[in-house]
DNA sequence: TTGACTTAGTGTCATTATGACACGATACTT
DNA sequence: AAGTATCGTGTCATAATGACACTAAGTCAA
């Protein structure tokens, strides 16, 4: 107890909603709690922030203790300071969100949690705290921006079909999308590295992979470019 | 010094933005800090949260205590940690943005500041801490969000002419509007109520007066409607 | 009262963007 | 060789956008 303070502070965490993308669903990546409170349910992973780190240092280091994932998409997604949302003590925590290739990293459980796992959005259990309010603002914020910000990508390999995409955009926004349409509008961007290289391991004809061309996507933006789909 | 605590906990604050409109700018209201550290200088309203108040009622709170505001229109920005935006110690403050009817609204300073004064956004004074920075970050969530939400009308009186509200875009926005598309388009949405009043001491001809119809707008927005400037 | 001045209020048309819609080509499987 | 699954492509009707100019109404001053 060596910390002495005239006021007494709300203690500050941050939390995470890691999303992730398989061939049918958008998923959602949480951890079972080792601790009180709450120990045994699942929860958003996340921690304290300590007195001397950022609080986007923060954030990535409990997502890697927490799970192992590294390098991922980190954005700030809101603040959540109400009163008794934690039954010790007042906490207030930073929200963020992140989005993962989820075939290419390997989710493994540490510190403070159990196990990770991925949830489907649309199958997920009770969660610990006012986490449940969280993610749905989070899902909410990324319904929202992936329309006009080409973030999208980061839930996708670096190399991905037009089919790929397209399910992204359908998987996310919740609807359908005319394949035609679709590719009309995105191949107009001129965002997309078309590739020498087609899929493999699959039952029917190939279809050829892309890749995001941010050089290019930045360049137009300073035009005067607005992504959206 | 009576609050004690195993691991050091960082200061937390709140900071407003406060927007308002006049007949040729968009205007901040600052204030003069009256402590250090920075004292003399201008900085955004804000100061430290309870513990036992919620964000938001800390930053309704401040901006009531350092300018007289009350009831004002106001939503979270962003949360601003880095280690050293604060000389004295680590101090992470969440930021929000304010509306306000300038017309309608008296700013006096109390608390903590030798005056509150409002400022064209073109023409700021240096600011304390990196209050610059979370002002510019306000600016530009203003001019997103008055595009996709009938946030703008916040900043008019209750009642306004169709030439107030295109101003209102034009300055946000920083373009010029074209007065014929632009009544088209507003008129069109039907989220305008048309009073049976003309605005009055003006020179030359008077024009109607429109009243936002929130009712309106929120039964349409369940039915998929989408508000777009 | 009249003429000058200032802003209110209004419609058309060309261009562009959107959204609906179907089928032959390709590659793998049996 | 036939079967099957997905790839990849174009047209057309409709809707949305954006450019553009004049008359009407009211105030003010001579």
């Amino acid at each position: 107890m060596a910390f002495k303070y005239e006021y007494a502070r709300p203690a500050l965490t941050v939390d995470c909603v890691v999303f992730g993308l398989d061939e049918s669903d958008l998923k959602v990546l949480l951890i079972e709690r080792d601790l009180p409170p709450f120990e045994g349910k699942w929860a958003l992973p996340g921690g304290f922030v300590r007195v001397e780190e950022s609080l986007d240092d923060a954030a990535l280091r409990e997502l890697e203790e927490e799970t192992g994932l590294k390098k991922v998409f980190l954005e700030q997604l809101y603040t959540v300071g109400d009163l008794k949302r934690d039954p010790r003590e007042r906490v207030v925590t930073v929200a963020y969100y992140a989005l993962v290739r989820l075939s290419s990293h390997k989710v493994q459980a540490a510190t403070d949690a159990r196990q990770a796992l991925w949830f489907a959005i649309d199958d997920l259990p009770k969660l610990a705290f006012d986490h449940d309010k969280i993610l749905k603002m989070a899902h909410e914020r990324l319904r929202g921006k992936v329309r006009y910000q080409p973030i999208g990508f980061e839930l996708l390999p670096q190399k991905f079909t037009l089919r790929q995409l397209q399910h992204l955009y359908e998987v996310v926004l919740d609807r359908e999308l005319d394949k035609r349409n679709f590719r009309k509008k995105i191949l107009g961007m001129e965002i997309l590295e078309e590739l020498d290289e087609v899929e493999t391991d699959v039952a029917h004809r190939a279809a050829r992979l892309y890749r995001f061309d941010k050089r290019a996507y930045k360049d137009m933006t300073k035009q005067g470019f607005n992504f959206e789909i």
